[in-house]
DNA sequence: GATTGGCGGGG
DNA sequence: GTGTACGCCAATC
């Protein structure tokens, strides 16, 4: 009986069936079940490109290869016209039987020489077909399909038509986990210690069915019985009956998602290894199949038909760069996207508490606990984001999660070609990707400023200025040097060879990059109109973003399938060339220009009106080709540069603005690092602020005098001269030994136990000895003991002599202790 | 400077 | 699974 099926799909494998593959769509329904959906008529294929006028079809037809008893051989052939980088080709599409087959028989062709290439042989089967059939994850699709019977724990049925229905998405049902485990020397060896506790979470609950009126889902399993009045808590037995309960609860639970904090790489295959201690099968995938752990460079770890989200992997890479924290640990990355959340627990004390005190077990539960829940929050953070850039790349949750920004354009890229009938470049050998890392070329233009307090300062910069250039400038493999256009199109102004880009037709990625960037246009618009559904439209416009600003640097990546030195060299030629143009304009218009990177320019008014700087702008703009355009990014009515540690000009990328919202913006400052104490960072940005908002050089040095001068009179309390720097090795490991690695020994020895990693905080006290013997623990000091003099010359001075340099004062000037006549008739 | 080695995340 | 793997910083020659 053939049913129609709606259903959101969620991951996607195949396997052999009778000799033939068979894709495994896994899903939800509509009516909220987890389903499997066969289709079996897609067949493995690839391209090959034979040398003009040279017809292979029957060569190939009868490729048969021999291994391990199973025989590999071309099923048929089919001329196809494509496009190679732009260029009309003639192309035979090679099919095969098995997705197996075509790296086999790839192989027999390699050598021919009748062939001008081979093509798209690597493309895993299962990506392949959502290519080929448009099938773009967790949007809506309904199948008319039939029962079929195969071992597995969801309804199976086999397609005999897919549709895609909609472009909305499912909202998948999340079940965060985490285990604790027993480990008396912090050293972690799943072979010999055991799992002790685990915890689930989720905002769902934990019946499937009701959608409405749900009451979160909390579970603590822990192995040692101790009296406790939390209700999460559910003891078992054993460690075996534990991992029992791991698989029972995702049976029961039936999550689409289970998110884990570097689960990839510890908590699953430790479940795993402990699993194979006690022969317990962890046939997790709903097809029966294993729990799969891929231990190679980077371990992943699979299930099938459930996606496992490893969110530290995601929240690395793709938010990382833009995150203040360096350091990735669940602390400090939910401290800075969910808000502080520290736990208080020394996890040193679990294995012996483990041992001799079980009844001490109950906070560690909550710490379990809390830490699944982190988790939790932070996938439903990011799913926003995630499920975007699903849309935009059309892979699953569980590649896409995996992925650099690299391999996202390059999918991005591949899901395209079929429409535009392109046939994608291979990747690059071993051989080619040496060659390519060995090359470098000149990035963005910087005007480096002169150290100055300016006023009324202007800031211009170009709205994604890379992925406009290669829209607009049409830059792209296909479309570099062609013969059509040579001697007519503009050449690309880069100074050491000639570049031109076809301006007759529209190349395959200036298109792709330039409806990103509309799109993302499009949906800024309406954030702007309206503010609903304000989150979900934001990670949308920003996965595009992301996306669209990662074109350039996958131009120059070297293991990137459209490669081309020559366009990411034409690229940052043209923004350079752009940039200098506006700097040109600026000062032939009458401006003052006082610094620029890459993509923004400062001008001071210098004279003139707000009204001239619209013009100036609006000029330029009308100029401009494409999408490029130059934005007003707004008016600081006072602005401070400063100098760098050496030469005569400013510091690049160091500076600060007023806004005219009355707001600071403080670039490369101390102020905005760690590493220091409050009061240097404090004071430096105080000093800023009286500077730039009151304009006020006496009142800025008075107030730095105050400060000197409560810190030698006691007056500043502990906590703003204490320093905060994080360990980062073993003590044993330090060969140079900071005031911080002195104590952190000291906290040892009195029995703390720290490790990599941990915060230390340390204060300066008075004395004649070296700086890490006089550094002590904060509550081991009062306001008596630390020395005033270290933190007015090495931390308060320090990040103020550049600032006060710009105002014409000397570091001396700082440290008189009595304000000179002479001086004050200075200004 | 180039090159190599180790480590992050997890307990 | 038609695969392929990271990327940064510190220490070292």
């Amino acid at each position: 009986m053939v049913e129609k099926i709606q259903f959101y799909p969620l991951d996607v494998t195949y396997k052999v069936i009778d000799g033939k593959p068979v894709i495994h769509l896994f899903g939800r329904t509509t009516d909220n079940k987890q389903i499997l959906i066969l289709d079996d008529s897609f067949e493995p294929y690839f391209y090959v490109v034979p040398k003009k006028g040279v017809d292979v079809r029957e060569k190939l037809e009868k490729i048969e290869v021999e291994r391990d008893d199973k025989t590999a051989k071309v099923t048929r052939t089919e001329a196809v016209n494509k496009k190679f980088l732009g260029n009309d080709v003639q192309a035979i599409k090679v099919y095969t039987q098995l997705p197996g087959d075509v790296p086999m028989i790839r192989e027999v062709v390699k050598d021919w020489e009748i062939l001008e290439g081979i093509y798209e042989y690597d493309i895993m089967f299962s990506r392949r077909y959502l290519i080929d059939r448009k099938i773009v994850p967790l949007t809506l699709y309904e199948a008319e399909a039939e029962h079929y019977t195969l071992r597995a724990k969801v309804p199976v049925f086999k397609a005999l038509k897919i549709e895609q229905l909609g472009t909305e998405t499912i909202k998948p049902r999340i079940l965060s986990f985490d285990i604790e485990t027993y480990s008396p020397s912090r050293s972690i060896e799943p072979e010999k210690n055991p799992i002790i506790m685990l915890a689930f979470y989720s905002g769902n609950s934990a019946k499937a069915k009701s959608q409405k009126d749900e009451k979160p889902f909390k579970k603590v399993f822990v192995w040692k019985k101790f009296k406790t009045e939390l209700d999460f808590v559910e003891f078992v037995n054993s460690e075996a009956e534990l991992i029992e309960k791991f698989k029972e609860t995702i049976e029961t639970f039936k999550p689409d998602i289970l998110t884990g904090y570097f689960s990839d790489g510890f908590d699953l295959p430790y479940i795993k290894t402990r699993a194979e201690k006690y022969k317990i099968s962890m046939d997790l995938g709903l097809d029966y199949s294993e729990l799969r752990v891929n231990k190679q460079k980077v371990t992943t770890s699979r299930i099938r038909g459930i996606t496992h989200l490893d969110i530290f992997k995601f929240i690395k890479r793709v938010m990382g760069p833009t995150m203040k924290t360096d350091a990735f640990n669940l602390d400090a990355v939910a401290g800075e996207l969910l808000g502080g959340s520290k736990h208080d627990v020394d996890l040193d004390e679990l294995s012996e508490i483990w041992d001799k005190h079980p009844e001490k077990l109950e906070k560690f539960c909550n710490y379990n606990l809390n830490d699944s829940l982190l988790t939790y929050k932070l996938t439903q953070k990011m799913m926003p984001t995630i499920i975007e850039l699903v849309k935009i790349v059309g892979l699953t949750i569980y590649d896409v999660n995996r992925m650099g920004f690299s391999q996202l354009v390059e999918w991005f890229l591949l899901k395209q070609t079929p429409n535009f009938d392109e046939i994608a470049p291979n990747k690059p050998g071993y051989n080619e990707i040496q060659n390519r890392r060995l090359q470098t070329y000149k990035g963005g233009f910087v005007y480096e400023p002169h150290p100055g307090l300016y006023k009324n300062i202007v800031v211009f910069d170009y709205r994604s200025l890379y992925p406009t250039i290669i829209g607009s400038h049409n830059i792209g493999i296909g479309t570099l040097n062609c013969e059509c256009c040579e001697g007519t199109a503009k050449k690309t102004p880069a100074e050491d060879e000639e570049y031109w880009f076809c301006t007759k037709r529209k190349g395959f990625i200036p298109t792709l990059i330039e409806e990103l960037i509309t799109r993302r246009m499009r949906i800024k618009e309406i954030i702007k109109s309206e503010d609903a559904k304000y989150a979900l439209l934001d990670a949308r416009q920003n996965s595009l973003k992301l996306l669209a600003n990662s074109f350039y640097g996958y131009l120059g990546f070297f293991g990137a399938r459209w490669y081309s030195l020559e366009c990411a060299k034409a690229t940052t030629a043209w923004g350079r060339f752009y940039i200098q143009d506006v700097i040109k304009k600026a000062e032939d218009g009458g401006f003052k220009v006082l610094y620029s990177d890459t993509d923004s320019v400062f001008l001071t008014l210098d004279g003139k009106t707000k009204e001239d700087v619209n013009k100036f702008a609006e000029k330029i703009n009308t100029e401009l080709p494409g999408l490029m355009e130059l934005e007003y990014e707004g008016l600081y009515p006072a602005g401070i540069f400063v100098s760098a540690k050496m030469g005569v000009l400013g510091a690049k990328k160091k500076y600060a603005l007023l806004s005219e919202d009355g707001t600071l913006k403080i670039k490369g400052f101390e102020a905005v690092r760690r590493n220091w104490s409050f009061i240097a960072k404090e004071t430096q940005e105080k000093v800023l602020d009286i500077i730039l908002r009151d304009g006020d050089k006496k009142k800025a040095l008075k107030y730095v005098k105050k400060i000197i001068n409560d810190l030698r009179e006691k007056r500043i309390p502990v906590e703003k001269v204490v320093i905060h720097t994080q360990l980062q090795k073993e003590i044993s490991d330090y060969t140079s030994k900071g005031p911080h690695v002195a104590v952190a020994q000291r906290m040892i020895n009195r029995g703390i136990k720290i490790g990599p990693g941990a915060l230390i905080k340390f204060v300066v006290t008075q004395g004649s000895d070296i700086i890490r013997n006089r550094a002590k623990l904060p509550d081991e000091v009062t306001e008596e003991d630390y020395d005033s003099d270290y933190y007015v010359n090495n931390q308060v001075v320090p990040a103020l002599d550049k600032i006060f340099e710009v105002l014409g004062y000397s570091k001396d000037d700082l440290l008189e202790h009595k304000e000179q006549k002479k001086l004050e008739g200075f200004f």
